[in-house]
DNA sequence: CGTCGTGCTACAGTAAATGTAGCAAGGAGA
DNA sequence: TCTCCTTGCTACATTTACTGTAGCACGACG
């Protein structure tokens, strides 16, 4: 795969086949993404401050994630520091915002496979 | 970091402070994950033909994935072969379906940072 | 029987994340 | 000015995760 030079990021995958809803998933599929736009949903953050609201991920990749927002347009530093989102990462924000509520509706599911049991009997 | 023998998966980054929007977010911020939900939205579909569809990613990583998402309780197998969506994952992709939309407005934004003419002058 | 398509796994190589430490620059206070 | 603290950010060795290729066991055809 090609590599790019731009700060920290190579290009999303699934950018070339013009879907944007790949490139989105992808983006959104790496570690911590989705995590830093949930911490930094109603209010910016300092690089430290997300850092601990992230239970103390290391710097490296948080950083790596920020420069990727960053690129993206999802998120921005201010003037005074801090991290925030801008209005096109608060609009992501609120589009995946029902997953609160679903993550609630989902630990209280009857789940058998979550209390370890194994596989069910397969099927041959 | 203490692993767990249960099949292909270790215990949700998030899971033990009892916020279940956290186990979510570490659950589909794990790669590919998203993407093959998205993949799965409206049809069931072989291992292989969803290997295809998610641009043949290894399977390794897609079988590990998919035990992922059985024990999650968002996708099962079904009996004659082929994956599909449980209801409760139907319900979890309508809920990020809106992303669709988002990634096609988020592309003919006003990114000028997608361009890579690399960091505008910074604060100091 | 042989051939095909399932789901699934082994394994070596490579890429990414972790954890710890530390940098340069700005601001506040003495 | 000289500390002291906080900001964003980076280096680097270790550990973990993913990739890519190959191949398995099983079942359904023919």
């Amino acid at each position: 795969m090609a590599k790019q030079a731009v700060s920290g990021s190579r290009p999303v995958r699934g950018s070339r086949t013009g879907r944007p809803i790949m490139a989105l998933l992808d983006l959104l599929g790496r570690r911590w993404c989705l995590r830093i736009l949930w911490e930094l949903r109603d209010e910016p953050l300092t690089s430290r401050a997300l850092r601990t609201a992230c239970d103390e991920a290391s710097p490296t990749v948080l950083q790596t994630r920020l420069s990727e927002l960053r690129e993206a347009g999802f998120v921005e530093l201010g003037e005074g520091g801090g991290y925030g989102l801008t209005p096109l990462g608060r609009e992501l924000c609120k589009t995946f915002m029902p997953l609160h509520r679903f993550a609630e509706r989902w630990r209280s599911s009857p789940s058998p496979r979550l209390r370890g049991e194994g596989e069910p009997p397969r099927r041959r």
